[in-house]
DNA sequence: TTCCGACAGTGGGGTCGCAAT
DNA sequence: ATTGCGACCCCACTATCGGAA
């Protein structure tokens, strides 16, 4: 039943131990019939089992009215929302409408609640999929370690604890590589320098250009070659010169990693923004191929010669990578222990206009998430003084505080203030605290409204990646992840940084 | 007893495809 | 033709719990 779903993830949410939440989601996947053991797993980590069901946060405006008495069944709501899912042409959203009203008038108002947030996006239980694997594992009575690797090979975790809690660890250690189907890929932490990330891998490391492209997975069975994104995703269609590449391998059984790039003639990277509009675009690929070229460098190797790589250590499946594509499509890569070494390498991907470096450890095996801290990005990092324009009142648990900055930069030709951009990164809970007062000090029109206007007094020294061209921002540039570092009482909005500093960034 | 790894939460800019206007 | 929305590309940071040291 919907509403036991409802009531665990209350009860979820309600207790701050992690080994609680574990508790209530186990007792929740003892009782589930197999049958639904998918959908409870799904819908208890904030996922659905149709992925994405054409319904945000506009269409969960103006739902009718709950019931008194809960009698959903979740086969029952899953196959509504895969009816919703199927709406497609003139008329679907009206439909779409109508199907989700229709489910929200068949539940209670608990249910209600849970389905709001679960549709969208925002279950907001202190529990995903890192808790989920755990209560997976004690239902199941299985290690946590074999959920975590058959997840990362089969990518699912619905499908995953569902196998779990059927047949037990027999059933997980079936999941193999399977080529084809993606793998969850391997992430990296971050280190604020080269010397950091070293020191945490422990001397030697393997350092690769990080460049700023999307991250694929491609699989290749044959004459069968699909690429995936780092969610997944199939974009084969969209990347038709790296399906060439791949088919062209003597090798024809391989899941390669790497990152898919637009360069200009000269060799040097496009801005991201151009990488990204030619991966996302599916119409008149076979002529954007031609204007948008994209390059495509591969970092790892997960299987090569039907051979698999998971579980070998970074350098050997780097030999095997090495070994299967040529040189010209592998990441530059530098194996040091010398800290000078390594910064000169640093420092000539950055002069080639790459984003940085990752450093890796020899000897990790490949495993989806950030566990082990086996890779480590490196990326300079930026610094303006900008002046707070206004705030935005936070949500969840930043409601209450105005949380989100408008950044302004000085424009010496007119004295006033140029937006570039949005931050709520950075700060503590003392600091929000600290800065919702003041704000309302300062505010410059109604507290009251979503966005508070401030008079521009305050200054705040701001991190950022890079600048970006912005077809929203009245200076036409916008700042790429920014985040607060400290407030500059010390410094008036005259001593703020100007437009045309932040311009001379872009260029 | 202290430290630190892993998670969840809180949102950022940009772009595409699609349906509605 | 334009606008609004959902989805997904890139992502940084803090608070918290609980196991490791």
């Amino acid at each position: 039943m919907l509403i036991d779903l409802a009531r665990t993830s209350a009860a979820v949410a309600a207790d701050a131990a992690r080994l609680a939440k574990i508790r209530h989601l186990a007792e929740l996947l003892s009782r589930v019939d197999p049958d639904e053991a998918e959908i409870a797993i799904a819908y208890l980590s904030g996922e659905l089992p149709q992925r994405q069901i054409g319904v945000g946060w506009r269409g969960l405006q103006d739902l009718p009215e709950p019931r008194q008495i809960a009698s959903a069944t979740l086969t029952q709501v899953n196959d509504l929302l895969s009816r919703i899912k199927a709406q497609a042409g003139p008329g679907s959203q009206a439909t779409r409408k109508d199907l989700l009203a229709e489910l929200f008038r068949s539940v209670t108002r608990q249910e209600q609640s849970f389905l709001l947030r679960l549709l969208g996006g925002e279950l907001r239980q202190g529990a995903l999929n890192g808790v989920m694997i755990e209560a997976v594992a004690k239902a199941a009575g299985v290690p946590a370690a074999e959920v975590r690797r058959a997840l990362t090979l089969r990518g699912w975790l619905p499908a995953v604890g569902s196998a779990a809690l059927t047949g037990g660890v027999d059933a997980l250690r079936a999941f193999r590589l399977e080529v084809g189907r993606p793998v969850s890929p391997m992430l990296a932490q971050s280190a604020p320098s080269l010397a950091a990330a070293l020191a945490k891998l422990g001397g030697t490391a393997a350092l690769e250009w990080k460049l700023d492209g999307v991250r694929v997975q491609a699989h290749r069975s044959g004459p069968d070659v699909r690429i995936f994104t780092r969610t997944l995703d199939d974009i084969t269609a969209q990347v038709p010169e790296l399906a060439e590449v791949v088919l062209a391998l003597p090798a024809d059984d391989l899941v390669l990693d790497g990152e898919v790039i637009a360069l200009r003639a000269d060799g040097r990277p496009e801005p991201f923004q151009v990488t990204a509009s030619r991966v996302a675009s599916k119409t008149d690929v076979a002529r954007l191929r031609e204007s948008v070229p994209l390059s495509v460098f591969f970092f790892d190797a997960l299987r090569v010669a039907g051979a698999d790589l998971l579980d070998l250590p970074d350098a050997d499946r780097h030999a095997a990578l090495a070994g299967a594509v040529p040189e010209t499509l592998l990441t530059p890569r530098l194996v040091t222990a010398d800290l000078d070494e390594g910064t000169a390498f640093y420092a000539d991907a950055l002069r080639r206009g790459h984003e940085g470096v990752v450093a890796k450890s020899a000897a990790t095996p490949y495993a989806a998430g950030r566990r082990g801290a086996g890779w480590i990005k490196v990326k300079p990092r930026h610094t303006l003084d900008l002046v707070v324009l206004a705030a935005e009142w936070g949500h969840g648990r930043r409601q209450g505080k105005l949380s989100n900055l408008h950044l302004g930069a000085r424009d010496p030709a007119t004295g006033r203030f140029v937006m570039l951009g949005k931050t709520f990164k950075g700060l503590t809970d003392e600091l929000l605290s600290w800065q919702t007062e003041r704000f309302l000090e300062l505010a410059d029109g109604p507290a009251d409204h979503w966005v508070v206007p401030l008079r521009p007094e305050l200054v705040v020294e701001i991190a950022f990646d890079g600048v970006q061209r912005s077809p929203r921002y009245p200076g036409g540039m916008a700042l790429r992840f920014a985040r607060v570092l400290r407030y500059r009482p010390d410094k008036t909005p005259q001593d703020a940084d100007t437009v045309d500093t932040v311009r001379a960034l872009l260029l």
